[in-house]
DNA sequence: ATGACTACCGCAGGTAGA
C-alpha cells in the first residue's frame, strides 16, 4: 500500500496537478493539508471519478485537512479531541480514519507565527492535545501513523541554514520537545529519502528561487507506531511535484507499506 | 537580472504562510 502526505496549499488551485499525480504515483491514500476551501467546495466528484473517496474537515479560506483513499475510509473522526481553540474558533486542522487496516491522521499543526505571538502558545497547546489524543493508538497493535505538516523542523539538519532560523518558530527547543513527547508516546519519525541532494526537505518558499537553490525545510512528517514502522518498505520526498507551474510550496512525502494480508 | 511568491476574498490590498 502506498500512502502519502501532501500540503497542497489550496486543493482548488492544485486540483489538476493533484489528480494527475494521484494517477501517476499510484497513491492509495493521501493525507492532505491546507485545502483552503469549504466542505461544499471540496472536489469530491473529480476524486470519485478516479476511484477515490474523501473525508474532509474544512471550513473556508484557511487551513482544512482531508483523507483521500481508494482502499477504504472508515470510522472518520473530524478534528482534534480536546484540542485548543484559537480566538474562539476550533480550526479544521485534524481528521482521522482507518484506511486498508491502517489508522491514519492528517494534521496541519498551527504555524506559530512568532515566538512572542499567541499563535505560538496555541501551537504548543495543540501539540499537547495531539499527543494525548493519539496515545492509545500509538501504543496499540494496529499500524497507526500521524502524517502532515507539523510546522517543526525536527533538527538543525532539517533546515538549509540554521542561522537563518535563529529565534524563529519551527526550530525552537519547545517545538522540538513537543515532537519528542510525541515520540515518547510510541511514535517514530519515518524519515524519507531525498531523491536529489542530501537532505529530505519537504518545503521550499516560493520566493527568491528557494527551490532551485534547495533552500528548504523538512517539516512534513510521518510519525508511525512500531507496527507501522515495521511495515515501511520505502519512503521518499517526491520533489518532482514541487517543480514547474502550478506547484504547491510543499512536496508530497510518499511511504510504501507491506502489510500482512 | 536594476528582480526575483502564491492564494484567498473580491475588486484593493490585507491576511497568511514559514
Amino acid at each position: 500500500m502506498r500512502i502519502a502526505t501532501f500540503n497542497v496549499n489550496s486543493i482548488t488551485a492544485r486540483l489538476p496537478r493533484l489528480l494527475a499525480w494521484l494517477e501517476s504515483s499510484g497513491t492509495d491514500v493521501v493525507c492532505v493539508q491546507e485545502t483552503k476551501c469549504s466542505e461544499a467546495q471540496f472536489p469530491y466528484e473529480q476524486l470519485r471519478e478516479l476511484g477515490y473517496e474523501a473525508a474532509v474537515n474544512a471550513t473556508g479560506r484557511w487551513n482544512g485537512v482531508a483523507l483521500i483513499s481508494k482502499v477504504g475510509l472508515e470510522d472518520v473522526v473530524r478534528g482534534l479531541p480536546g484540542g485548543p481553540e484559537y480566538e474562539g474558533v476550533e480550526e479544521p486542522r485534524a481528521i482521522s480514519a482507518t484506511c486498508g487496516g491502517v489508522r491514519l491522521w492528517s494534521v496541519y499543526v498551527p504555524n506559530g507565527r512568532e515566538v512572542e505571538h499567541d499563535h505560538y502558545g496555541y501551537k504548543l497547546d495543540w501539540f499537547r492535545a495531539l499527543t494525548a489524543a493519539v496515545a492509545e493508538d500509538a501504543a496499540g497493535p494496529r499500524p497507526f501513523a500521524v502524517l502532515g505538516d507539523y510546522n517543526v523542523a525536527p533538527t538543525d539538519e532539517d533546515v538549509y541554514d540554521p542561522a537563518v532560523f535563529a529565534g524563529l518558530t519551527h526550530v525552537t527547543p519547545a517545538e522540538r520537545a513537543a515532537l519528542e513527547a510525541l515520540r515518547g508516546a510510541g511514535l517514530s519519525d519515518v524519515v524519507p529519502r531525498p531523491l536529489k541532494y542530501d537532505r529530505p526537505y519537504t518545503y521550499w518558499d516560493y520566493r527568491q528561487l528557494a527551490f532551485p537553490k534547495n533552500r528548504g525545510m523538512r517539516i512534513d512528517l510521518v510519525y508511525g507506531n512500531e507496527p507501522f514502522a515495521k511495515a515501511v518498505t520505502d519512503a521518499y520526498v517526491d520533489r518532482e511535484e514541487r517543480k514547474g507551474k502550478g506547484a504547491s510550496d510543499h512536496a508530497p512525502v510518499v511511504v510504501d507499506l507491506a502489510l500482512d494480508a
